[in-house]
DNA sequence: TATGAATGAGAGTTCATTCAT
DNA sequence: TATGAATGAACTCTCATTCAT
């Protein structure tokens, strides 16, 4: 047996530990700011507000952050994958169809407003106009949900043989898909908190904007 | 000694230009701070910044102003006045038609966004996430608009003897709509800066969610 | 008589006042600045302390100076300007004579040392190695007083008929004249506490250099 | 059991070396030290910083060192004890003459400065004005370049049967010698960055203070 | 009405030092 | 011996708001 490890594996118990709660306290501190960040607002949420609700002193927060920004950088970061995968596995199972676009619509209201609201809070309330930096991290979020749907309806396009006119067309339509969803889920989220009627709500948003997409192809397909 | 002055007569001259310069003075300070919060932001301009931009002292704009919330919250309900009126008097002019819900379209974009691109920052970006109280007249806004695209839409549906099912329905697309134009504006006037492509992404948009529509009411009409 | 203000005279009174309180309030807290500096070191004296010292509110100091950075290079500045008076003065009502050196000398540790011994505490030693910017106005307050000591050095050297070699030479005695002065002025006022033998230590000082300026001359005139 | 070890033998070749490593594992400490505090600045670097570019944790820093104020004191030390060597060995080999003045500003100058500038930071800028206990050893350090001066002084001046008056005399001029060095030192190694030239420099310095020295010996002789 | 100096609580951030492993 | 995560006090600086003039 080589006494010498190899450079990936056979780390020693405790530095496996260690790794291993290093990793835990930062998801600690991450899911307690997620927490804080929704309820309190990410402005009145003082480091130290975030260092009691994660157990840890203030000077453990910057070791794992590298300031304020960072977290809810980190946050989004997290976020726009978990949100992608929510939407991406749909197209993935079911391929470029509209009823695709329905049950990605569905999964959108369904399982990701619904069981994670304070997420939603943080990527449509929380992140909005704070820095450059967490711009460009949103915009990077949006665009990528954005490309998804997209990449979808250019598919839906393919298979019935229609082309898109302008030089935006299919992307603004793309964009508009996003917002809808957007603007549904802060609605009814935080304004008038009808969390349980999210999945009436999000199917009649689902709904119409299928109408257009539909529309959409008939309408060229037509010409 | 003069009695008390009657509300709407008999004010002196000088009483008069006082009442003038006074209402000077407020718009002023308010038209610095829709600069001022557009560009730099909301948090990181300082009462003293907009005093300079302003040019009137920090008393003087605490004097016109209960505190720095009551600048956005006048900013905000201004700018609601003014979304309104320019979607509202489209339908005002041209009725309850699916027309006017393209001109009204086509008047957000080509007319709002492109001339008041601040305006835009104000309530898509700045007043997002900031307290109890500005997020009550961002709500108050939104539902104004809301209500008035809602209007419209039952106002079309009733004319081609149309009716929603659900409880939401109608509600959730006037609220889908709104979601369209926040989102694409926000994307193509603060994200990608394409301020001069905006008329015909807006008319993309517009084709879309009309679209949406019309397919709604074919869809139902013919159930 | 005219009622238009002329631009520097006929300032409201209490515009005066305010004027002549805000120079009282600055020249206040430079002066505590200079107290708790030279007795507490410029890192251990904390914001707070000194507002306290100087009757303050923290807000006050920050009005009035930039930052601590800024405390520190205004007394340099004020501490140069009176050091170079209190050593410019005995030249311009000497002459660039030997007897100038001596008696410049003489005023620097028996007026300057013994007076203002917090002052020299802070251009000797709290204002040493603190960041580049502090650093380049302690080079300027050296230099203008080499260059004050060079002036003087180069008459006499003219009187006499005197030239130098080198090129550094003569700025390099007027540097090691301001080195006699600073390391002696450190080692009895701090190290040694003995600043009421400062006359005599001084003068010693003072004979010996100008033992080393004489020599020079004679050497070269001589030569 | 084994006796408890004596002192200085029976050691095993294990603890040897464990021994010389130790030794080295400081002085590579030290020597990071030095660089990092004469670059970035005493209270600009942090134990974290020194721990990287030692090469070490911050643990074993703390395992050499007491504390980082141990760290500067231990650097001065070393720095006083070299430059001590480099003076006092000039004297111990050319016995208490003017020619060994001469040779020793030469070597401050042309060795202990060009060859170790960054040690010149650490006595003559980094450890200025930073604690009582560092003003201890910097006061230390700089008595014993003083005596060692005043003690050739001393010796020269018997050589040639002269004595001084006052109380301190000799000592001032020790010290004003020391305060040549320095000033020079700093000038051109800091603020110039002139040490190609700073040769010529030194010597141009130390023909100054000879001067003042010889004048003082014939002077003195002459009465 | 208007000014602007003054307030002071509170924020984010740093870092020397410790200690369980 | 060595590690490096964790601590938490302390710091500098900001800024919304007030108020005497």
């Amino acid at each position: 047996m080589p006494a010498k490890k190899s450079k990936n594996e056979n780390f020693s118990p405790s530095a496996l530990r260690r790794q291993r709660e290093r990793e835990h306290r930062y998801q600690t501190i991450l899911a307690a700011a997620e927490k804080l960040f929704a309820e309190e607002g990410y402005h009145k949420s003082s480091m130290e507000q975030l260092a009691n609700a994660s157990e840890v002193s203030v000077g453990a927060v910057y070791f794992y952050f590298k300031n304020k920004e960072d977290l809810i950088i980190q946050l989004m970061d997290e976020i726009g994958y978990l949100l992608r995968k929510t939407l991406g596995t749909v197209f993935l199972e079911n391929g470029a169809t509209m009823e695709s676009f329905k049950l990605a619509g569905h999964a959108f209201f369904e399982d990701f407003c619904i069981n994670y609201p304070e997420k939603c809070a943080i990527v449509f309330r929380e992140s909005v106009g704070q820095s450059p930096l967490v711009e460009k991290h949103r915009k990077a979020l949006f665009d990528k949900c954005t490309s998804d749907v997209l990449g979808a309806l250019m598919a839906v396009c393919k298979n019935q043989g229609v082309t898109f006119k302008g030089k935006y067309s299919a992307e603004v339509i793309a964009v508009s898909i996003m917002g809808i969803y957007e603007r549904v889920a802060y609605q009814y989220l935080f304004w008038e908190d009808q969390s349980r009627d999210l999945k009436t709500i999000g199917r009649d948003a689902v709904a119409f904007l299928l109408g257009g997409v539909n529309n959409l192809l008939n309408e060229t397909s037509c010409t």
